[in-house]
DNA sequence: CCAATATCAGGATTACTGATATGT
DNA sequence: CACATATCAGTAATCCTGATATTG
């Protein structure tokens, strides 16, 4: 990682109390805090997680596609749906799928209802790898061992309310 | 952005849900939820203040290595400070600066006091740059004017709370 | 013919590793 | 000489834009 000798105090609250010295108090520095937080901690955790399933030849991004796979019907999601689902771009699943099929952990098949179309399937060695890969995870809870149920409650509350401001999604019945 | 036609329904919320079935009340489906939720605030977030900092012909990783050159002495601040405060691999801190030396909003200087070094300084192009940026991500309360104050306080702690947990700082009297 | 499904080619960013030049 | 500062070369990952082939 990129933290080899950690700052004497947090650089996020420095960045907010000189932004409120220069632009004033109806400056959004409380928002701009918090957009700082989320990327670091995105960082943080993506460096994480990407070093918890590195030893299983994956990213966290194939791992999570892995799990989509698992999760999908058993003859295999069109490309597109992987895409949608992922949240990714449509070449970046292609992308993805590839190196994932020349790791032998899933397969393409032609679409049978549509003749443009392809699948991916997860393969036996994919589910293998997977389990592993879940295991270690679920061992080090996903990099927020440091939160407790309420706090996963209130984050993933902020972090949906978010969401749903940038119509992330439609229906609110889920 | 990647989403032309959002989902009709969370599928992190799906997600939770075919964890919960598949590897039982005890796996950490809560933190997986909130992993893959930051995960995905995060994409939402950069791609909002990416695009409210390009037509100044800045990404938001510039944008913030211009803020700091700006707070910083007038001077200069070492390369090796400028990674440090920003949190990026040296490399990564060599190349931003090595780019906005070419758009003139930066400039590089020996440094005095040690031989080896090389100062980073913003330009006042840079500086004029930096507060018509800062302007634009003000008016779109850098992409999180879904929550209110006391939601950007919630949140800030909790990303507070991982990041101490990551000992991603030192001293808790900042 | 138009729209949808993918893929490919190519460019932009950023992260990281390893090697290197310079100076303390 | 060991260590620190910084850069460079090269690799990897991801995103994005356009162009293209195929099929509905």
């Amino acid at each position: 990682m990129s933290n080899p000798s950690p700052l004497p105090f947090d650089p996020i609250v420095r960045a907010a109390e000189q932004w409120r010295a220069r632009w004033g108090d109806d400056a959004p520095y409380d928002a701009m805090a918090s957009a700082t937080s989320i990327m670091r901690v995105q960082q943080i955790l993506l460096a994480t997680l990407d070093a918890a399933v590195a030893p299983f030849g994956l990213t966290f991004a194939r791992y999570e596609a892995l799990v989509l796979l698992t999760f999908s019907r058993a003859d295999g999601l069109p490309m597109s749906k992987v895409g949608e689902r992922l949240m990714i771009h449509p070449t970046s699943a292609t992308n993805i799928v590839q190196r994932l099929v020349a790791q032998g952990l899933v397969e393409r098949l032609p679409n049978p209802r549509d003749g443009r179309g392809a699948l991916a399937r997860i393969t036996d060695e994919g589910r293998g790898v997977m389990e592993q890969a879940t295991a270690a995870l679920h061992e080090i809870e996903f990099g927020l061992a440091s939160l407790d149920a309420q706090e996963h409650e209130q984050l993933f509350g902020l972090m949906h309310t978010l969401r749903v401001g940038r119509g992330d999604f439609t229906d609110e019945t889920t």
